[in-house]
Formats: structure tokens, C-alpha cells, sequence
RNA sequence: GCCCCCAUCGUCUAGUGGCCUAGGACACCACCCUCUCAAGGUGGCGGCACGGGUUCGAAUCCCGUUGGGGGUGCCA
């Protein structure tokens, strides 16, 4: 199997049967955490690859050198593994191919497409306020003649007429005219190479067959084609330009003000299969209507020209609803060895969680929820919460009696088992008169006095089970107490 | 301002001219189940932005209006 079939998981037939196969690409650049809009664009690049036994390149776009953060490239490279989406060959990047670039953008300026402006970018936003117009730049500097120096910077000389038109698999054909492109930088001051700039001459070197990317690309897509044309380069890709993930407010998802990266939902005890399951359906839909779903079956199932065309909100409650669907789904050795990193005592919340692991497991939505629930457990001073203990012993009916019956009862207990409990529970509640029309206990209202008493709320993992696990000397030490407080 | 894109329940979506008195999921509400909570079951709430066309017939096609978003950086 060839290396690149390898990082895909991809059956070398699969990976060789075809020579023209496609070739898309995720090009991150470093300059945050990888979240979950760009997770969401790598999935649909990584579906549309599997899907069609093509490969996936990891293009890191640090050509910035002042905004780069190195350290954050190890983070997006992790979080694409945690995800379970891997990517074909070593990562290309950037920075490693500048000469590329400058290559390019000297003949353009050879040719007379590219040229020298010395405006700062507070000059040419005078310019465009004290004339009223469009901001951006209005090409002051085209026929200056200007020569490299330390403060000029290569900008691109935009076609005057004519009109660019691309075809996307997702909104149809684009047309924009091209007296609306402004004359974008190619080069920076610095000498480094723009985004525009470096994308083309990486996809066409590349031969990235298709670009899939967010919707906030779309109107960079003419410039894209135009510089390329310029270049010479007979390149078109296939563009699929995906619908931006958007807030409550209906805003683009912001590192700023949302949080949304990949890491910290991993912190929270997200597994990376619901996140996604969940992302998968953020602009598009299984046919068959099933949403709880393997990542196999996606790749099935997707296709990038059924991609909705409008935004998506990205919603945390139907995400937890996802990830608890997984987390229920998942083996209970598998659970715990999951869990086992979100508990932060350790070897003691291990032995507890333990014997009710299964009973947690599918009360969970996160894994971060399973210590509180397992809490009660802990060898140290039970912490009571007030608005249970007032509901279950102020409000609750016969709390007092139920206290005493159920610690006489538990106290005579031979087997100290989930069952045997319930049956002195049981007596208890009938002693107390706490019984329904048959003459059976009610223990809907017996239990209350005694969750509260042992677990401290009023909410939890069943009760019989959750005192076996207790033990019989925790239990009646907090069943006295809280008598005593009564 | 200019350019581009978008428009089905609160949210994500199904729907590609008749199968739609618009289907599913999340959320919410009620009931059932039940030792609490979950889970599960049943039911409910709730939508084709508006106006014109085209057509025997439109959520679906066309035009316009309105609304929303994205872009307009020596960020990507």
C-alpha cells in the first residue's frame, strides 16, 4: 500500500485503480486553533476524497510571517488526527516555497501585469474617503513606474473590462466583472507572498482538481482566476465553496467571540465521532433521513453538489444531543477508558465510577459530566444541595419517619445488595404509610429523603445501585446525619 | 457605497413541477413508562419571506421587492 493510501485507510486498489483521480487539498493557516468551521471544511474535503478514492493534501498557508504562530500548526495537525482526519503525504507548507511564488510574481512583473505601489494602506483609505467612493485601493500607483524597495509592494494590475465567470458545484455559475477587482498586493513590503498569490500557484502545482472551501472565498475566487490566467497557467479547478457556519446572532463563527474551537470541545468530553456526525450535517443531509451515523456511512452517503447553499447555525444543544447518542452507542470498556482522563481524582473516581459505569454511561451527555455524577462516591464530606434537600425533606412528605424506618431497616440488613436494599427501602416506605392504592410502596416519594441524605441532590444514577456502590457504612452514617439535621 | 451569495418550522434539514392539507431531527410542551434523573414511547406546538409572472398545476421555474450574510486588508 502506498503511503498516501495508508494515511487515508484507503485499499491500495482503491488508491491506484484510477491515474486522473481527484485531488483536493485543506490549507489552514496558522494563525488560530483549528475550529469547528474549518473542521467542517476539512470533513467535506475528506468525504469527497474518500468517496471517490482521491487524495486529501495538507497545504499549511504561514506565507505571514508577522501574524504566523508556528506552535498553533502542531495544534491544527493534532486536532485533524483526533477528528480521524487524516490527510495524504506530509504537509506541504509555505513558508517552505517562497521562491515559487517570488518566481511567479516576477514575471508578472516582467510582463507587465504586476507593479510597484509605495501607498500605505492609511493613504489609500484617505484616498478613497476624501473622494467619496468604493474604499480600497484605486490604483494610484499603476502608472508611477515605481522599482522594488523597502516600503513598495507588488499589486496585481486587475483587468479593466471584461468579466471572470466560474462554475461551483454548489451555487451554479458566478459571473463578476472584472472592472470590480481592485488591484490586490501580490508581494508584501516585506517580500512575502499573499494569499492570492501563493493559492494559485500551489493548487495549479498542485494539480488540486478540486477546491472546497467556505463561502467567505467566493469573491476571491475571480481574482484567483484572473492571476492565474496572467500567469499563463491553463488551470481550472472544480470550485465548491461551502455555506459559512454562522452564530445566534446569525454572524460568521469567530475565534474573537464565539468559542468554538476544535480543542475545547474536545476539553469539554466531545468524542470526535459526534463532533463530526454533528458537523456532517451542518449544510447537508443524509437522504435516507438517518443523523446519528458512522463516519463510513457519510462517506457513502455524501456528495458536495447536494450541499445546501445558505448558512448554517451552529448549534451546541444538538451537538451534546449527538455526542450523548455516541457515547450511549459506545462499549462500556470503551466508555471508560474514555472517560478515564476526565476524572480528575483519579484512582478514586475510577473505583467508583466503576460499578455503575453502565448507569452513568447513558445519563452522560459529555464526559466532563460524569465525575459530578459519581461525586457522592468520593471519600471526603458530602456537599448538599440546598434546593433538593429543601424539596425532598421541607417539602417532601414524612422525611423524618422515612429516615428512621429506612436506617433501622438497612441497618438489620444481612446481604448488602442493590435488591436487598430495595426490598428494606420498600418496607420502610409501607411502615411509614407512604403507599399507593394497592398497598404497595410509593417509591417515587420514598426515595427522595434518602437520594438527598446520601447523594446530596436530588438527581442521579438509580438509587438501590448507587448505595451498594456506597456501601453500608457511608450509607447509614449519612442517612444519621441528615436525621439529626432534620 | 460597490460586488457577490443566500432565503422551507426557533434551529439543522428533506423536498429538483403533481406523491406536500410540506416529511425528519434538535429544542420546547403534555402524557405514558418509571425508585429520581436520563433513555424510550405517544401526541402537541411550529415553516415554504412578500409581490408578480410561466403552467392545467409551483415550496419547487422566471422577474422584482424585502430581509440576511459574505467580500471589499501589505489576514487567510
Amino acid at each position: 500500500m502506498s503511503h498516501a493510501a495508508a494515511r487515508l485507510g484507503l485499499p491500495d486498489t482503491l488508491a491506484t485503480v484510477t491515474t486522473d483521480r481527484p485531488r483536493l487539498r485543506f490549507a489552514p493557516s496558522p494563525t488560530g486553533y483549528l475550529h469547528v468551521g474549518g473542521a467542517r471544511t476539512v470533513l467535506f474535503n475528506w468525504l469527497h476524497a474518500r468517496r471517490t478514492g482521491g487524495e486529501l493534501i495538507l497545504r499549511i498557508e504561514d506565507t505571514d510571517t508577522e501574524r504566523n504562530r508556528p506552535e498553533l500548526t502542531e495544534n491544527i495537525l493534532d486536532m485533524l488526527q483526533w477528528l480521524g482526519l487524516g490527510w495524504d503525504g506530509e504537509p506541504t507548507y509555505q513558508s517552505a516555497r517562497m521562491n515559487l511564488y517570488r518566481e511567479a510574481a516576477d514575471r508578472l512583473f516582467a510582463s507587465g501585469r504586476a507593479y510597484w505601489c509605495d501607498c500605505t494602506a492609511e493613504a489609500s483609505q484617505a484616498r478613497a474617503k476624501e473622494r467619496g467612493g468604493p474604499p480600497g485601493y484605486d490604483g494610484f500607483c499603476r502608472d508611477r513606474a515605481l522599482g522594488p524597495g523597502p516600503a513598495t509592494a507588488l499589486r496585481f494590475r486587475s483587468p479593466d473590462d471584461g468579466a471572470t465567470t466560474f462554475e461551483d458545484l454548489i451555487r451554479g455559475t458566478v459571473t463578476v466583472e472584472n472592472s470590480t477587482l481592485e488591484d490586490f498586493v501580490l508581494l508584501r513590503s516585506s517580500g512575502t507572498p499573499t494569499f492570492l498569490l501563493a493559492n494559485i500557484v500551489d493548487d495549479a502545482d498542485m494539480a488540486i482538481t478540486h477546491v472546497v472551501r467556505g463561502e467567505e472565498h467566493v469573491n476571491g475566487t475571480p481574482k484567483y482566476l484572473c492571476l492565474g490566467d496572467a500567469l499563463g497557467l491553463d488551470y481550472r479547478p472544480v470550485f465548491a465553496h461551502l455555506p459559512v457556519l454562522v452564530n445566534e446572532g446569525r454572524q460568521k463563527l469567530s475565534k474573537r467571540r464565539d468559542s468554538v474551537s476544535v480543542q475545547e470541545f474536545k476539553d469539554q468530553g466531545y468524542l470526535p465521532s459526534a463532533i463530526v456526525n454533528y458537523l456532517a450535517l451542518l449544510g447537508w443531509g443524509p437522504k435516507d433521513g438517518v443523523e446519528i451515523r458512522p463516519l463510513e456511512e457519510f462517506v457513502e452517503q455524501f456528495r458536495l453538489e447536494d450541499v445546501t447553499s445558505s448558512p448554517a447555525f451552529f448549534d451546541v444543544k444538538k451537538m451534546q444531543h449527538v455526542n450523548a447518542e455516541h457515547l450511549r452507542a459506545l462499549p462500556l470498556p470503551e466508555f471508560l477508558d474514555l472517560a478515564r482522563p476526565f476524572l480528575t481524582r483519579g484512582a478514586e473516581a475510577e473505583a467508583a465510577l466503576e460499578p455503575i459505569a453502565a448507569l452513568v454511561q447513558e445519563r452522560v451527555r459529555l464526559l466532563t459530566e460524569v465525575e459530578r455524577m459519581i461525586a457522592f462516591l468520593f471519600d471526603e464530606p458530602l456537599e448538599i444541595d440546598e434546593a433538593s434537600w429543601t424539596k425532598a425533606m421541607v417539602k417532601g412528605k414524612a422525611a423524618p419517619e422515612m429516615l428512621d424506618a429506612s436506617i433501622t431497616g438497612l441497618d438489620a440488613l444481612g446481604d448488602w445488595a442493590a435488591e436487598t436494599i430495595r426490598t428494606a427501602i420498600e418496607a420502610a416506605a409501607v411502615s411509614v404509610g407512604l403507599v399507593n392504592a394497592e398497598g404497595h410502596a410509593q417509591l417515587s416519594k420514598a426515595q427522595g429523603p434518602i437520594r438527598v441524605s446520601t447523594t446530596g441532590r436530588s438527581v442521579g444514577p438509580p438509587l438501590f445501585e448507587s448505595l451498594e456502590a456506597l456501601g453500608r457504612e457511608r450509607t447509614l452514617a449519612r442517612l444519621r446525619a441528615a436525621r439529626e439535621r432534620l
